[in-house]
RNA sequence: GGAGAGUUGGCAGAGUGGUAAUGCAGCGGAUUGCUAAUCCGUCACCGUGAAUAACGGUGCACAGGUUCGAGUCCUGUACUCUCCGCCA
């Protein structure tokens, strides 16, 4: 959500932003409308003034003068109520072109119309060499009996995972690894529900959006959380945060649910897209002031960076070009991790400065030391860590020719010191 | 699932139909000066406006209703607490 008043001032600057997230919205006839209502509001509360003057002159009136006063109040009463009516039909017009304004993208970010635009900013790390026929990573669970792939499909239905021992192992371990990360850079731990009212879902910028992607249970009116993001997001809400509090920094951990509607035929082998998945996020509220959010989002990236560091996967750090970043974002940067039989990277982490625009849709506020005024915080997030999602390049990058799986150093404090899992017997 | 109680500003807390008391904290201003105190104002959103001046409107969990007028009465919903039932 944007500033009407911001939008009025910078009318060609948010007309481009928007056409460079390939969007159109009429400008011009939004500012319109927000003039029509001011109109509205503006006689509407000249009735309003006249209405309270006669309703609380009426206790002191004599009882004589009573009747004609109640007479003319009730039919100011109902010029009012009629006058508010059609305020409330413009203003639902005006708010729901509003949930639907994007964010403006940074004057920073690639311009471009789709994926292709994106760019790669760094590679770190170099893809391994196997002297031996690399296998996929559902070979690889195959080969060491860590999942019931089939036998869980036809249980719950395609995209859905069921893996065991040391693999199941893995993917908590990877968690807690991450958890403890953030917590050493001073985030909360938090962990959080998968089940939302609608609201969050307005406040996060899923909706009005992407109804599609969203599991709803009608008998309960709730929604399956597609990530911890939209929890956490909502977790302030309504709230003003004296700014001494800020930033605030949560890691919230949770399964996900996504219906992956637009995904129909894509990755539907193995463990790269499912519906149901885990996911430990990071997720910053901090000033509203662009330095630093900015500070911030660098601060997310590199964390996220160090995460795939001290998994020891090679990867590619992207930057979301304006028409592939979504309708709430600032910027935004996708980490990619090597797949060696993809022969490419695959995304692992996105993170995104979202700046005002989610805290004006859930009215989380902060008051500002300097001026003393109220303003709405800047919020970003980023991937901590996904599983299983992660585990494709995790088993792929470090298989070794038995079919067993190195464990990087970082990680085998989570796993009990060893250094291999699986492996032929 | 059943029964009961509750939800008022940043916090505490009064208010049974007539302009949201009071206290604490914060902020702004004034004043007096024995290490601080006192007084006044302010505290969210919106409109008119150059204005963080002034005036006005809205805001007592949310949504409706009754009424000239609703924090207060009525209906529905959400949430919190207590008890019963069920349960990892």
């Amino acid at each position: 959500m944007l500033d009407i008043k911001f939008i009025i001032e910078n009318q060609k600057a948010v007309e481009e932003g928007i056409a460079k997230k390939g969007l159109s919205v009429d400008i011009a006839g939004l500012i319109a409308l927000h003039r029509e209502i001011n109109k509205l509001k503006t006689s509407s509360q000249a009735l309003a003034e006249e209405k309270n003057r006669l309703s609380n002159s009426i206790k002191s009136a004599s009882a004589e003068e009573r009747p004609a006063i109640i007479a003319k109040s009730k039919a100011l009463g109902e010029e009012l109520k009629a006058e508010q009516e059609k305020l409330a039909v413009e203003q639902k017009k005006f708010d729901d072109i509003m949930w639907r304004m994007p964010n403006l993208p940074s004057p920073e970010s690639p311009v471009g119309p789709d994926d292709s635009g994106n760019v790669v900013r760094r590679r770190v790390g170099e893809p391994p060499h196997f002297d031996f026929a690399p296998r996929d990573h559902v070979e690889l669970m195959e080969l060491n009996g860590w999942s019931e792939m089939e036998r869980i499909a036809a249980v719950s239905g395609s995209r859905t995972y069921a893996i065991t021992n040391e693999l199941a192992r893995l993917e908590l371990a990877i968690h807690l690894m991450v958890m403890d990360k953030l917590m050493e850079n001073g985030f909360r731990v938090i962990t959080v529900p998968s089940l939302s009212k609608e609201k969050p879902l307005y406040g996060q910028g899923y909706l009005p959006f992407s109804r599609d992607e969203i599991y709803y249970m009608p008998e309960d009116d709730l929604y399956l959380s597609g990530t911890a993001e939209l929890i956490l997001n909502s977790l302030r809400a309504d709230e003003i945060i004296p700014e001494n509090e800020l930033p605030i920094l949560y890691a919230g951990f949770s399964p996900c649910f996504r219906r992956e509607a637009g995904a129909a035929g894509k990755d539907t082998r193995g463990l790269t897209r499912v519906h149901q998945f885990m996911k430990t996020e990071q997720f910053v509220i901090c000033k509203n002031d662009i330095a630093e959010s900015e500070k911030w989002h660098q601060k997310l990236l590199q964390i996220s960076e160090e995460v795939l560091q001290d998994l020891e996967l090679p990867y590619q750090v992207l930057e979301v070009c304006t028409g592939d970043m979504g309708a709430p974002k600032y910027r935004q940067y996708d980490l990619e991790a090597w797949v060696p039989t993809q022969n490419r990277y695959r995304e692992t982490h996105s993170c995104s400065n979202i700046t005002d625009w989610q805290a004006r849709r859930t009215n989380l506020r902060y008051r500002d030391n300097a001026d003393g005024r109220v303003k709405f915080v800047h919020t970003l997030n980023n991937t901590g860590i996904a599983t299983p999602r992660a585990l494709v390049p995790f088993l792929e990058n470090h298989q070794q020719a038995d079919g067993s799986i190195r464990i990087p150093e970082k990680l085998q404090p989570y796993m009990m010191g060893k250094k291999f899992i699986g492996g032929k017997k």
